[in-house]
Order: structure tokens, then sequence, then C-alpha cells
DNA sequence: TTCGGAACCCTTTTT
DNA sequence: GGGTTCCGAA
């Protein structure tokens, strides 16, 4: 392949940051600007032309989809050697370097990666021994504070002294915590995510020969989403950027959404003066969206300080003024949107919609269930979240690590096998006195009484099992084969059958049976499916249980989860002070600007038409909140916007959204004030007389489900397997009502329970 | 040991 | 308002 090949389709600033191979090298890339394009053009042009080798490039991304995506794409480009390079998460790199190294510092290659979850029960365990005051020192306080320090890149030993001369006594008790827990993590052979990067960083510190080791292999370094590293990742690449700072990163300033995760903008605003020689490249021509698109977001963001400076550009047309809509209330601004969706020519899944928190998800969905408008949500309840999941994989974690103490005790007692509080916490005083491990003192209950009777019994029952499953682990059986033989041999189907009403029970069997299924297809994708390698992946790879279903669905996520994302119609709702921003950014400026920089994500990914929202008044946390429109609604240029009435018509203009009163409403910085801004009375809110009949206009449903053509109770027997055109897959666990009012009592796999009419709603029979 | 109701929380959550 | 978590009664 010639250079020609390797920059053919590349713009002329692209085909600059393609070229420039050697030293460091920043590419500001803008939305839509071709960002991944760039990114595996350089890789394939480092390869087939400077003829670096694949295993001498590392290239490091925040998620797997990421990592997923710009692997394919390479190799789609120069062949199957991409699959030897290293293109992973930072997680899941520093995981495979402290896999191969981690005994140096006291980790067995079989460690744990722990989960919040898990985090959460170390910590409780931590504050029983300090008997700290849950009032005065929350787990959750306690685990945001260490979490913090290790995205800081400070250890236990530093925090205490950096907590040493503080004002406040608490964090000296805090320090202790930290410690304690990261000693807790050592005993179980444990890291959390933090821990990832943070031992790799320490590995590298105190072995220095293994540092250089990892320079002489990473000769080229890049880094996608640069702009969201915190302190300890941009430790970990500058150190292995040197000497020869061959680093290449990527990102955004203005798509800065995560600091509160410790994400410093600053990694990637001073990139220039830690890197004096390095070129700069900037992507501005923008390939997404439509010109009035592009210019509101650039109007927005241009009310930043804290940025280097970027205005994007586009040769797309200007197309279609932004709508906004003025709502009454939240159920208004719901039928709004759930109104323009149903009466649009596309297909649902070319609307998304987009709020700043999960709680407002609900008026969206009821809205489109009503009207059975297909939609998903991203995000909310997570599947490996299901207790009866967690029992299954904590089973997993103890075979795999036998140092595992968090896992082992969940299962203690799960099934329940007559193992009560008592005599898990005599296990435990034993197992504190001697030094031993849970397991180590596990396998003392055959000579030494520290339980009595039937417990006992159990207990030694467990060992032998558990010993049994890592001897097969170990003979090379496949994960699926051992938690089939787990699931077998503590009689899991019984258990759930015994102790939950039959539809829960059948729920929870599915969802088991869709873990052992996600185990098989993982397995077949692997060479060499391990049960260590597979919780790996469950560990870094959160796959949320892939859409199967073909359908074309409405996406409803936060504006964080957007990141990265693009549809042709976005809804942008909630953009109300107080909300978005949030009250909380009010007095901070770096949180204000952060809150902008979210609404500029929200903006940059719809393609083709751009819908913006407020609620006057809104019912959150059980609070009525009287809310002006957000100030970022004030930073887009009128003419860029057509207000709307309920029907999607142009409304008369909005005096509040005009000059005069905008300057009056935010000449004075505002703190949530009760007092009403005169703005806000001027504003005339879109509510007609007799809004509430949303049922007024009903559209024909346009479902793609086929609905089924018999309707009646019979062919819906009670068991039988359905699938509904918006929740999905479920099971029939009754049947109520009779006749016109038969109603189905329905277990959706991913929904819950509802209780559904027959007579309207969208279901088709599986068998 | 399991349940049910009170008490508690509440922005965002790439790994 | 709603979801989870925690504690006390049976």
């Amino acid at each position: 392949m010639n250079v020609d090949d390797l920059t053919s389709g590349l713009n002329p600033v692209q085909r600059e940051a393609v070229l420039a191979s050697s030293g460091p090298l920043l590419i500001l890339a803008g939305a839509g600007s071709g960002k991944t394009r760039v990114i595996v053009h350089k890789i394939a042009y480092l390869i087939a032309a400077q003829g670096v080798a694949p295993q001498q490039i590392i290239a490091l991304t925040f998620t797997n989809k990421a990592a997923q995506e710009m692997r394919e794409r390479v190799r789609e480009m120069i062949g199957p050697v991409a699959q030897s390079m290293w293109i992973s998460t930072f997680h899941s790199s520093c995981a495979r370097i402290l896999r191969s190294h981690g005994e140096l510092l006291g980790f067995s290659s079989k460690f744990s990666i722990y989960s919040d979850k898990e985090q959460t029960a170390l910590l409780k365990e931590v504050s029983r021994k300090l008997k700290l005051l849950p009032t005065m020192f929350p787990t959750k306080y306690l685990s945001s504070v260490i979490e913090d320090a290790k995205n800081r890149g400070v250890g236990p030993d530093e925090y205490a002294v950096e907590v040493h001369h503080a004002p406040n006594p608490k964090l000296r008790l805090v320090a202790n915590a930290y410690k304690l827990y990261q000693q807790g993590l050592q005993e179980n052979n444990a890291l959390d995510f933090g821990d990832l990067i943070f031992q790799t960083v320490a590995l590298f510190n105190k072995f220095p020969d293994l540092l250089e080791s990892y320079r002489d292999r990473f000769n080229y370094i890049l880094v996608d989403e640069y702009q969201d590293t915190n302190e300890i990742q941009y430790r970990l690449i500058g150190m292995l950027a040197e000497p020869k700072r061959n680093l290449c990163v990527v990102g955004d300033d203005d798509q800065s959404i995560y600091s509160w995760r410790g994400a410093q903008i600053k990694n990637i605003l001073d990139f220039e003066s830690d890197y004096p020689e390095a070129k700069v490249v900037r992507l501005e021509e923008n390939y997404r969206s439509t010109a009035t698109i592009l210019n509101a977001a650039n109007r927005v963001i241009a009310a930043n300080k804290q940025r280097k400076g970027k205005d994007l550009w586009t040769n797309n047309h200007a197309g279609e003024l932004i709508s906004l809509y003025l709502a009454a209330n939240e159920a208004d601004e719901g039928s709004y949107v759930v109104k323009r969706i149903s009466t649009s020519v596309r297909e649902p899944g070319d609307f998304a919609i987009f709020y700043r928190t999960n709680a407002q998800s609900r008026i969206f969905e009821e809205g489109l269930s009503r009207k059975a408008i297909p939609y998903t949500i991203v995000g909310g309840t997570k599947f490996y979240d299901r207790a009866e999941v967690r029992d299954l994989l904590a089973y997993l974690k103890v075979v795999n690590n036998e140092r595992d103490g968090i896992s082992l005790l969940r299962i203690l007692n799960v099934p329940a096998r007559g193992v009560g509080k008592t005599s898990i916490e005599h296990l435990q005083a034993y197992a504190d006195a001697n030094g031993l491990t849970l397991w180590e003192t596990l396998e003392r209950l055959p000579t030494e009484p520290l339980v009595r009777g039937g417990a006992r019994t159990a207990l030694c029952g467990l060992a032998d099992m558990i010993r049994q499953w890592r001897r097969n682990d170990q003979e090379g059986h496949k994960p699926s084969v051992i938690c089939a033989d787990i699931l077998a041999g503590v009689g899991f189907a019984d258990w759930l059958l015994k102790n939950n009403d039959p539809i829960q029970a059948q729920t929870r069997q599915e969802n088991i049976a869709e873990l052992l299924n996600a185990i098989e297809l993982w397995e077949d994708e692997q060479e060499a499916p391990t049960l260590a390698a597979y919780l790996e992946n469950v560990a870094l790879i959160n796959d949320d249980h892939v859409d199967n279903a073909t359908q074309s669905r409405v996406t409803l996520m936060t504006i964080h989860r957007a990141k990265g994302l693009e549809f042709d119609e976005v809804f942008l709702v909630g953009l109300e002070e107080g909300l978005f921003p949030g009250k909380r950014s009010y007095e901070k400026p770096d949180l204000l600007e952060e809150e902008r920089r979210l609404c500029y994500v929200g903006m940059t990914r719809a393609r083709k038409k751009l819908h913006m929202s407020a609620c006057r008044i809104r019912r959150l946390y059980g609070q009525t909140m009287d809310n002006r429109p957000s100030r970022f609604l004030m930073e887009i240029p009128l003419e860029l916007l057509k207000r709307e009435d309920s029907n999607g018509r142009e409304a008369q203009s909005v005096p509040g959204l005009e000059n005069g009163a905008r300057k009056r409403a935010y000449s004075v910085p505002q703190t949530g004030s009760k007092r009403q801004p005169r703005y806000l009375q001027n504003a005339t809110v879109a509510v007609s007389a007799g809004k509430r009949g949303a049922g007024v206009n009903r559209n024909p449903v346009k479902s793609p489900v086929q609905l089924s053509g018999d309707k009646d109770a019979a062919s819906f027997p009670q068991g039988c397997r359905v699938e509904h055109s918006v929740f999905g897959p479920g099971v029939v666990a009754g049947v109520k009502g009779s006749g016109e009012n038969v109603k189905l009592d329905i277990v959706f796999r991913d929904r819950g329970r509802k209780l559904l009419a027959l007579k309207i709603a969208s279901l088709k029979r599986l068998n």
C-alpha cells in the first residue's frame, strides 16, 4: 500500500495528522470531524508505510466500544495483524500488564477485579473493624474519597500525609480506612477499577527495568479522548512515552464532561507546554450536522472561557431551524416529544431523546409505550447487578481466586444452607485472629469445630465442591460447564423456586439462563475460553445485553451516555435553570462550563434536526420546581430557533428570549431563589386549553412488529412466552378479567412485570 | 431466615 | 416520587 492509498479520502488537515508520524502530536478533533478515521489511518500508515511493527503500537481508549471499533477498522485496512495489536481500554491494558507482573506487588495473576458492589462490601468490613459510625462515614463517602485519591495518584500512605494537618480531623480516620481497605484488597487478591491504573503506575515506579522494557516495546502511543484522562492516566501515558515521545493524543476540550470522575481538562489544555515540540492539528470540518445545528452549538460553547478555541464549520446545508418548545410541565414536554416522533416520516431508530438525569426518562417511556412506539433505554438497571447473576459470578470468582473472601462470603449461605450470622462471625473472627483467609479458615473446619452441627457439615460440603470445581477449571473445563456444575451442585434452581413467588422465580431462572447463554456466546469467540479470561471479560466489558431485536427503536439516554453517538433527529429535553445547568454549578464557574460542554455534546449529536425543550413547572424528587428556561437556550441566536406550539406549528416569538430580556434575566446571578424574574412572567408557556388530550391526535401506530391475529385469552395461556413490540420478550404469569377486559400479567425479561390489556397490547406469541 | 415497612437517598457513571 | 437499603418482628 502506498501513501496515496493510505490517505485517500482524507481532507488536507486529516492527512497532515496522519502523516505526522514521529514526535508528540495533538489532534484537536471537533465533534463529527472524522476523528476515528484519522486514528485508524494513522495506525495503518505507521505500519504499512513507515514499517512499524504492529506490536510496537499501543492505542488506549476509554470504552470497549471505541476500542472494538478502532480495531475492526484497522483490520479492514491492514488485515488480521490488527488482532495482535494493543488496541484496548486503559483498564484492560493495565489488567494485562498486572496479570503478567502483578506478583511483584503481591498479586497473583488470578486477581479478582472488584466492582462497586464488592468494593462496598469490603468497605463495610473496614468500617466495622475501625468502628466508624455509618452516619458520619457512609460507605459511599469513603469510596468516593478513595476513588478520588487513586485517580489523583495518591496512595494510602501519601493520603495520610496529605490529611495529616488538615483542619478536618475526620479525614485522618478516612486515611485509616483507606489504608485498611487497600490491605483488604491485597489480602483478597483483588483490585478495584482505580487500582488497575494506579497499581500499574506503582509497578513501573518500583521496577524501572520493567518500565524500560515496555518503553522499548511501545514505540508509538495513541490516546483517544485525551480530554477525559485523569491524573494517574496522565502519569501512565507520560512515563510510557519517554524518552521517544512518539505520543499522539486525540481529543476535544469542548467535550470534556467527566471532571467529576477525575478527568482533568488541563491535560489537553497543557499538552503543548508538556511537550513544547508538539505539533498541533485542528480537525474543524464537521461532516455530521446541518449548518444550523453547528452554528447554534458553536455559539453556545463560545460562552466558555477555558478552551483551546475552535470553530467547527461544515459544507452541509443549513437544514431546518432548531425547534424550541416551552412546555407547561414534564407531561406536556413528554407528549410533545412523542407527538413529534409519532407524526414523523422517520423511523423510530432515527430518533434519540437526551436528558440530564435518568429520573427524567420515565415520562418519555410512558408516552412512547402508550403509542406503541418501540424504544430502548440505555443505562439504568444493569443485568449484571441482579442478585442471582452476582451470586453465580461470586461462585466463579471463588473458584478462580481462592483468596477472594468477599465473594466467598457472599455465597457461604447462598443458596441457604443453614449458615447463619453467628457462624459467619465465628469464621471471620478465627480468620482475623490467625491471619488466615476465609478460604483457609473453611479448610480447617473438618479439624476445628469453629461452627456447630448442620452448618459445619454444609460448609464442609461446600468446600469439597469448590475444590472439585477448581480441579475442573485446572483441567480445562469451560466456564459454562463449571457454571452448570455449580448450579446443579448447589441446587440453585430449587432454591430459587422455594424462595420466590413463581413469577419471580421464573424471571430469576431466565436471568441465570441468559447469563449462561452469554457465557457460551463469549466462549464461541475465544480460542482458549478460560474461567479467568471470562471473569476479566465480565468485569471490564459490561456489555449490556446485546439488543438482538433488529427492530428500529427510539433511543433514550443521558447526555453523558450520548457522547460519541449520532442520530438524525435529537430531542434535548429539560433545558431549565436548576436542572441543566444544575443548581450545584451556579457558583462554580468550572462546573458551569462543564454543563455547557455537556449541552454542546448533546446538540452536536444531531445530524438533521434538533429539538430543544424546557418545562416551566417540573416535579422532581417529590418537589415542584418553577424554573426559567436554561441560559444555554439564551445563547442560541434567535434566528436559528423556531418556536413551536404543541402541534409543531410555529408559535409566536418568545418575549423572554429576546435580547433585552436576556440581559435583564442574567445580569444578576440567580442562585435559585424563589423570586420570579420578569423574564419568566413574560414567557408565554405553551399550554393550550385541552392540552391533556394527547389522545385527540390519534395517529396510526407504525409498529414493525406484527400483531397477533386472534386476540382472545385462550391464545395466551399462563406460562406461554410472548414478545411485545415495546417491552420485548416475556412470559405470561397470569390472566385476569374476562371478555373485552382481559388483562395479562406479564413478566418481561428486561422490563419487569406489567399488567397489559390484551385488547390493546401488541403481543405476539412465541413457541 | 425471611418478610415488610420505615428510612434514606437523589446529577452525570466510559472501566 | 420512587427506588433501594436496612432493621426489627415473626
